[in-house]
DNA sequence: ATGAAAGCGCTAACAA
DNA sequence: TTGTTAGCGCTTTCAT
């Protein structure tokens, strides 16, 4: 079935067929009518393969996803779809692990002709490679469209968050608490958000005046097994912290392991704040204050900037469009100081 | 850049370069190394779309999934594209949101000459709609296989898992530890693997000489919000159960808000035993048994199932391939009894 | 081993 | 309002 049968069956032809099927008008009403009906009847369904090949353009769009597991990214993906499937847009999900040689597979792999736009969260804030096929991509035509993670020295649209603020509020909300002892568990320094978080740290201490302590930032790579371990460590040390500032879920989830299985309890022993929500805790109980964003309507923004800079991809080519989205911090209580910390009296 | 542009960059026909970009053979070493050298400089890469036009095949998949935020989903979705990445297919990923309008609307909107299979956990178990889409489908050689929930009256290939001996298993083991008032709080009856939940709790009780009772099986619907109010519910009756099982990972974490805000225990004021892991809980040292599955393999499985039935669709076709994954109970603690529970005290 | 040319299903410019 | 026709970029059969 393709569309000559169609033409044939209503007596048309094929351009006529087209007219109706894409509503371009300029087809008298019966005509387009019996059309209509030949088409329904016979369940005949337009080759998107040729028309993309056609008009040159198709409907896809590409996500280049580094972690597909993370609830976080999980929220991200929600909102492009949904806002996909507005545009009636279809999205192709690639996971690149958080591996860049597979991101770089995956970029090699996408066929130009195929997608309309790539929306990417990159694995990394420095490599060129990745960057280089991104500008490739945009001097095609392709839009591209960063989310959360940015890349250095170019500038890609993006939707990203206030990484640098949402951690100086978290760390000011316990200095004010009365902490003075405040670790942090770091993402990867090669990743922007991880940077960014670091450096709102950074910058609450010393705006109150706190001397940073080398041994109070440790790597937790964005991992729960390697935040775990960070928080060992920091339990390890001669002078524990009262308070740990940890950069992203999963290093909140490794932290709050460390500290159930070593009989801790927060607050009493500990104190945290924590980058991103993590659904189920609140639910069961489990107060972490954290800093909140709106991860939905992140991935929705960053498809609508797509959309945007396909509509108007040849003029404005010098124009990027960079989103931030707000950060909020939520209080439920494991931000809070007591003068004399369990663990501290050992 | 088409491949016209190289053949005469190379002085040959586009049949040649064709042949070289497809690894065909048939070429002199000499030619297709000036070939491969120049496709190499000019960044050309073929388009697929005037591929899948020429073969009339893509290298695209469907997946359809209910919940893009689950958990579970994410881990099935996680499978799938790594064995697809393998097989260098692409996947499209679609929300239903478990929504039987979205999912016709999806189907619909799949242009069969876009993928080459279609992986899908469907909505609903009864829903002819849906099925008659499939079936069509199929018809045009384009292969379908179901994850996790099975269809009425259909014999689609798929992947399902064992879900009647799970919960048989978990219920059993709950009489066993002593339990004899047991509650279920079900899934929706639409969903085969709800139903079959269902039916491995009640051939558990009857097995064991355990009267059913209306009053302990409430249903939960898979869903959070319904199944918090579900737990509700058992906690109100005048003779509250001592054990729950759980039909779903969403279903347990609604329990256990429940539990949790009403200031009960579990062991000490209720058992439990849930069907499908819940990744941090135990972590978060929040022992709950529950029964698990090879979730990521059920992805992988499928898409390795599809496939297979993409190669052999002419032949064969009343083969019907339907794989189910085992699985098994994880005892973490929640399942024991103790004689007096408090909650029975009151 | 290589080339010529038809065809995949659709669109759009041009003609009528 | 409708039709004709030349592509879109690739594959593949059939010659050579």
């Amino acid at each position: 079935m393709n569309i000559y049968d169609i033409a044939k069956l209503a007596n048309v032809s094929p351009a006529t067929v087209s007219r109706v099927i894409n509503n371009r008008g300029n087809v008298k009403e019966d005509t387009a009518n019996k059309i209509k009906k030949i088409i329904e009847n016979t369940g005949y369904i337009p080759s998107a393969t040729a028309r993309n090949l056609s008009v040159g353009v198709s409907k896809n769009i590409a996500f280049i996803v580094p972690d597909i597991e993370n609830p976080f990214f999980s929220k991200i993906l929600h909102g492009i779809s949904d806002r996909a499937s507005y545009y009636n847009y279809n999205v192709f999900m690639f996971g690149s692990d958080e591996n860049i040689e597979k991101e770089h597979r995956i970029l090699k792999s996408l066929s130009s002709d195929m997608i309309l736009g790539i929306l990417v969260i990159p694995v990394s804030h420095d490599d060129m490679i990745t960057a280089q096929y991104l500008k490739e991509f945009e001097e095609k035509g392709i839009p591209v469209v960063l989310i959360d993670r940015d890349i250095r020295n170019c500038s890609f649209h993006g939707v990203f968050s206030e990484d640098e603020d949402g951690a100086y509020q978290a760390v000011k909300c316990l200095i004010e608490e009365g902490h003075k002892d405040i670790a942090i568990i770091t993402g990867p320094t090669t990743s922007r958000p991880g940077l960014n978080r670091l450096m709102g740290y950074q910058r609450a201490l010393q705006e109150h005046g706190i001397p940073l302590r080398e041994e109070y930032m440790v790597s937790g790579e964005f991992k729960l097994e390697e935040s775990y371990h960070a928080a060992k460590k920091l339990f390890a040390l001669n002078h524990v912290p009262t308070a740990i500032f940890t950069s992203n879920n999963l290093t909140t989830i490794g932290v709050l392991q460390f500290i159930r299985e070593s009989g801790l309890k927060l607050v009493r022993d500990i104190s945290l704040i924590g980058f991103d929500d993590i659904d189920y805790l609140n639910l069961l109980n489990i107060k972490v204050s954290i800093v909140d964003r709106p991860i939905y309507d992140m991935g929705y923004q960053a498809m609508d900037l797509l959309q945007n800079n396909y509509l108007k991809r040849d003029e404005n080519r010098l124009i990027t469009q960079r989103i931030s989205a707000k950060t909020w911090l939520v209080k439920r209580g494991s931000e809070k100081h007591i003068l004399f910390k369990g663990v501290n009296e050992r």
